[in-house]
Order: C-alpha cells, then sequence, then structure tokens
DNA sequence: CCTGCAGCTGACAACGTTGTCCAGGCTCTA
DNA sequence: TAGAGCCTGGACAACGTTGTCAGCTGCAGG
C-alpha cells in the first residue's frame, strides 16, 4: 500500500525494482573511454577518435568494429577532455535576474535557440538582482571557459571582466547597459517608451500623472523616470514629488504607494508603471479603487486583454532583445564586429482601454 | 549623429572608443596558465595549485607573490582542466519543454537554488516537445559529464538514457513520467487534481461538462484525462464524445473546439481546462460567449483573480516540483538513495468565482 | 623486381590541472 | 652537535582527448 506522508501530503510509492547496481570504481563510474574502445575492437586509439568525429581514411569494416565496440561498451566521448584539447567549449553563458520573472523566459529561450543554431549549449544563472552574485556567476561561467557571455547585469562596474574579455570571451549585455566598461549593449528604449506611455495619457487628457518604478540604481528604472520626468515637462506640468514612487520593491510597498498617490492632497488620476510586476500589484490596488482611474504598464502582462479595462502597455520584445544580444555575441566570436555598440530596440504602445479612461474628478 | 536602421528603428550609436585588442594568439586567446604564474611569481607549479585552491603548506609570503601575479596576469583557473583531473564537474543538467512558458520558469530556479546551495552550476535545454531534441540534448549534457540530469521528458521511451546512469549520471525525472526506464520520478498529482476540479463543477450542479485537454501521448494530459473521466463516473454522467477536445494544441484549434462544445446539440455548461495554455485560450472564448459557462483550469495564471469572474484554477507547486527533484538528485549523488521512487505531489483547488457558477440553461 | 604513391593506421606529445611523493632546510631535543 | 621530525616547495605522472607525423600495406608503373 502507498505511504502517505502526513506533513506534506506526498504519497510515496516505493519501486520494487533495484536501481541499476552502479560500480562505485574510479571516477566517472567506470565510464568506457577511447582507450577501452580501442582495445575491444583491437585497433588504435586514434582509429576511434577518427570514428567517433566522423573523420575520413577509416576503412568501412574498421569503422563497423569500432562502432560496436562504443555500442557494446555504451561509450561516450567525454567533452571536458575535448575542450581541454581544442580550446573551444561550444557553450555561451547567460547570467540573467530571474527566471521565474516573465520577462525573462522568452528572452532565455531566445538566447538557447540562437546558441543551438550554432552548436552550442546554454549555461545559465540568476544573478537575483545581487551584483556580487552576478560577478561571482560570470567568472564562475568563464572558468568554465565558455565561449561568451550574454549578462543582464545587477551590478554597475564590470571591470572585473576585463582580463576575461582581454582573453577573447565575448561579451553582450542586454536589458541594461555594462558599468564602467566598453562592451556591445542591446537595450529596449526605455526612455521613449517610457515618454511615449506618459505622453498617451496626457494626450487623453491626464495632468496628474503618478509614477510608480523600480529602484533607479537600475538603469531601465531610471530612463523609465527620465521619460516620465521628459513627458510631463514637454507638457508643461510640473511634477509633484507625492506622484512618484521609486524604490518599493515588495508587492506590499508598491501597494502602499499607489494608495497614497490616489489618496493624496492631489490625487492622481493616471498611474504609470514601471515594470510587469509593479503593474500587476497597481491592478489590483485599482480594482479595489472606487473611481476609475487610467493605467499604463511597461512590459507587456498575459491576460492584459482579458481584464476590464483591458491595461494599456508599453511592450517591448523579449525575444528580440535575446536573439539580437545572441546573434552579436556570435559575430564577435566569428571576428565579424570590431566596435562595441549600443543596439536599443523600440517599445511599442499597445491600447487595450485602461490608458484611454478620461480623468475622473 | 545618431543612425536608424529605417526597416527595424533599431538606433546604432557606434562607440568611439576601441574594443580592448585581443591577441589572435593561441586558443583561449592566450590565456595565463598556473604554468605562467609560477614563472612569474618564482614558485613551483604546485605552489600555485595550492594557492588557488586554499590548500595548507604555503608560507604566507609565497602566497601573496603567487596572489600578485595571479592579479597581474589575469590568471583564471580552467575548469575544464580541473573537472578532467578531478571527474566531478559540480554542474547538472536540467532539459525542459520550454523556457519560455511561465510554468516551467520557477520549476526551473527552484532547480537552480538547490544546485547553488549545492555549488554546482545549471545547465539547460528546451526539447521543445520533441522527443529527438530531448535525448539529444540529454546526451550531450552527458557528454559534458554533468554529475547529474533533471529532465522533463517529451518522450515516452528512455532506454537510451541506461548507458549514462550505469555510468553513475544521477537522474530525476519531473512533471511527466520516465518511460521504459527505472528512474525517480516527481510529479504532480494529475489524476487526482483533474478529478477534483470536475467533481467541484459537478457538486455546483453541472452534468454536460467539457474537457479541453492536450495531447493524450502526454502524460499530465491522460492523466488528467483519466481524472475527468473519473470524476464524471463517479457521479453517475455518462460522457459524451463531444464533450471533450484532445490534442488541440493550437489556440485557434482549441478555441474551435470549445466553441464547438459550448454549441452543439447538448451543450456544456461547464469547461474544465487541460492546462494553463488551454485555459488562457478557453477564457478568451468564453468571454465572448453570451449566457456564463463555469470554469476550473489545471495549473494557476497569472492575474487570474482580477478577471470577472475569478478564475477557480487546479494550482499545482512548480518550485516545489523542482526542488524536489533537485533534493532527490543530489541526494542519489551523496549515495543516500537506493531505490527509485515515484512522488507525487498533492495540487490545490483555488476557489475563484468561474468554478462556482451555477449552470446556465 | 624495384620504386613511388596513396590510403590506412597507430605512437606520441600536448592541452592545464591535481595527487603523489620526495628533497631540502628548518627547528627542536637529547 | 647530531639526529629526528616538521614544514615548505617542486618534479612528475595522470586525467581523456586530438593534432602531428611516421610506418605500413598494397598496387601501379618503370
Amino acid at each position: 500500500m502507498d505511504k502517505t506522508d502526513d506533513r506534506t501530503g506526498r504519497r510515496i510509492v516505493p519501486d520494487t525494482t533495484r536501481r541499476a547496481d552502479r560500480l562505485p570504481g574510479n571516477r566517472y563510474g567506470n565510464r568506457p573511454t577511447m582507450k577501452d574502445v580501442a582495445a575491444r575492437a583491437g585497433v588504435g586509439l586514434k582509429t576511434v577518435s577518427r570514428v567517433v568525429n566522423g573523420e575520413p581514411g577509416v576503412t568501412p569494416d574498421t569503422e563497423r568494429r569500432v562502432q560496436e565496440a562504443i555500442e557494446a561498451l555504451g561509450f561516450r566521448r567525454n567533452d571536458s577532455a575535448r575542450v581541454l584539447r581544442k580550446g573551444r567549449t561550444a557553450s555561451i553563458g547567460l547570467v540573467l535576474e530571474d527566471l521565474a520573472d516573465p520577462f525573462y523566459g522568452p528572452l532565455s529561450r531566445a538566447v538557447e535557440e540562437v546558441a543551438r543554431a550554432h552548436g552550442a549549449l546554454l549555461i545559465n544563472g540568476s544573478s537575483a538582482e545581487d551584483p556580487e552574485r552576478e560577478q561571482e556567476l560570470a567568472l564562475a561561467l568563464c572558468a568554465r571557459r565558455v565561449d561568451g557571455l550574454v549578462i543582464i547585469p545587477a551590478g554597475d562596474d564590470h571591470r572585473y571582466l576585463e582580463p576575461e574579455i582581454k582573453a577573447g570571451v565575448a561579451t553582450v549585455f542586454v536589458d541594461r547597459p555594462a558599468g564602467r566598461i566598453d562592451a556591445d549593449v542591446v537595450l529596449s528604449d526605455n526612455f521613449g517608451g517610457a515618454r511615449d506611455g506618459v505622453a498617451h495619457l496626457i494626450a487623453h487628457g491626464h495632468r496628474r500623472i503618478g509614477f510608480v518604478g523600480d529602484m533607479p540604481r537600475i538603469h531601465t528604472a531610471a530612463e523609465r523616470l527620465r521619460g516620465y520626468r521628459a513627458a510631463m515637462e514637454d507638457a508643461g506640468i510640473p511634477v509633484e514629488d507625492a506622484w512618484m514612487s521609486l524604490g518599493a520593491t515588495s508587492p506590499e510597498r508598491v501597494r502602499q504607494a499607489a494608495v497614497d498617490m490616489l489618496g493624496g492632497p492631489s490625487p492622481v488620476t493616471a498611474i504609470f508603471a514601471g515594470n510587469n510586476r509593479v503593474t500587476v500589484t497597481v491592478i489590483r490596488v485599482l480594482a479595489g479603487h472606487r473611481r476609475p482611474v487610467a493605467l499604463v504598464g511597461f512590459d507587456d502582462i498575459e491576460l492584459a486583454d482579458l481584464l476590464d479595462p483591458g491595461v494599456t502597455v508599453i511592450a517591448q520584445d523579449a525575444a528580440a532583445l535575446g536573439r539580437t544580444a545572441a546573434d552579436r555575441l556570435f559575430r564577435q566570436l566569428d571576428g565579424t564586429l570590431i566596435a562595441p555598440e549600443r543596439i536599443e530596440l523600440p517599445t511599442r504602445l499597445i491600447m487595450r482601454g485602461s490608458g484611454e479612461l478620461p480623468p475622473a474628478d
């Protein structure tokens, strides 16, 4: 009968069969090497190497014998040794902020697809927005001798990468620029997107517009704030401090910030939300608010069209960011590229209703 | 001035600085080795190794000289060579279906956190639901000599992994079981969850309940279908074929399937949606439907609580799946585990409104 | 019958690191 | 002061693969 662990509710079904017994043996648990294959096939070591790599100059008969030995022993080439000898790992590293964030999934996937097209594997890690962890990860990847690095930086000083870049590690920064270092950068037009979004609200009659954003030490957050200010200034609207929330990252604090700017002495009639997480929190606040408040969010969010009203957003193309960065990485590896560039991808305003609400006061 | 590429709208800002010139040199672009460091510090090779690895038996003065040489040369240990020598790579592989799917982000992140806690890196790849690609990826990871593999299988025959497992590669399957092979498996209780969800609809008075699911060759889809059938049978309700859609994967076909079962001769009054993607599509269909239709979806989705009505779901804990699988992986590597097990994690019914609507006919 | 050539094959070194082991110099004690 | 023991440092082999090069075979041509 099944046992059920009371605390966790897990059901545990023990298998009656036994795990294939593993010879403790030497490292890799007694994995056969080319030498073993050669011995079994009665050929030389190098001949096995030739067969494994599809090099010419092997008689069909010899090749067959080698293949049989490979089958029989379950041989698989050790890429570590290969890398050591050849100097290229055919793998690239991706350092991002948080794989669980829906914005980074498609980006990561796009990088992977490009890597795959170039026959490379992707090794990735999350920095959790911690500069130290970013550095630790990036350097660990360099120690593995990845051919290149795609980095979504958490920190703002990347001089630690200088020796690596000098040593030939291709490097591209995405989503946020590199700090104190000369490198390729692929960004969304955060400033322009935010400015357009806020201008959109202004065009619909709003003047008291709130901005809820991330910590300004994060480049994207700073740029979006700058876009907000620019749009307001262009329209000749003086911004009140109470309309801006910067650096409230936890949902609770974002919620509080939104509530405050909706209820203050000069309450906002519209909110510009600085990223997908903030947008979701603000939506929750507005859902419980008595009068309608316009909203434009940076980053598209799933189901935004099904809410009432639909959520108007400034969408950036995460997949395109990843694709562009990875493309550039491999062009660096080709030697096609000479000078680092800064590439900005445009954003797109998607109207769904929430950004077109008139001011309600 | 900036050039703007007309087609793509990209803004390209050429950097005036020049990329640090890279000596073409030998592989790794002339990376210094321990030998170089030793020469510069005027010590033996092994002494450098000792310093780098923090081994005892080095005078502070010698250590300082070595450290200085390391700094000066920008030396970084080559982990490929290290791995070759030591036999452990301190990295694990994750083969999943699609990183861009919001369900797998948290799972992947959870695996990464556990790996990190064990000092291991995560190498991952997407199978794109293609069994061949899954195999290709898994074997490529084995060639890199990852210490272990966490696999979300796309295929249903994993005998190709037998030599690897025998050779000592720890292996855990998540979300779906392994095929024709004896291995650890961590699953959600797909059958029970679906049965509970459908029973929930029945308890609210529904009898004509539709099921929109994925291809039954996918284990989770088959189990959820089985749960649906079980709940209906328990309630003594005969299921009509027109109420079930299996294997419609594209949004268009799912949409059509939903429309069909809502408009047929005996139209359903409630729908059970088999996964997050299907749920979203069904929500879109129901949003345009004239009479209210109850809905329960498998997998939680973001913003589900903000829709009107809120979406009732059977939630599984993706992070817990990943965490449990990774834990087990490392316990295999410890040698703590003997026999493969099948672990099922419970699901949770979250009531938000859509599943509590009464039948409208 | 010998030479030359082409096509296969294998011996060997090298990649950069770590584990083993020994040498040399020091201190401490008898 | 001599011997024992400890501490530090270095020489060397090995990990599994690939690149280089030379040897071997068989065959065509002189």
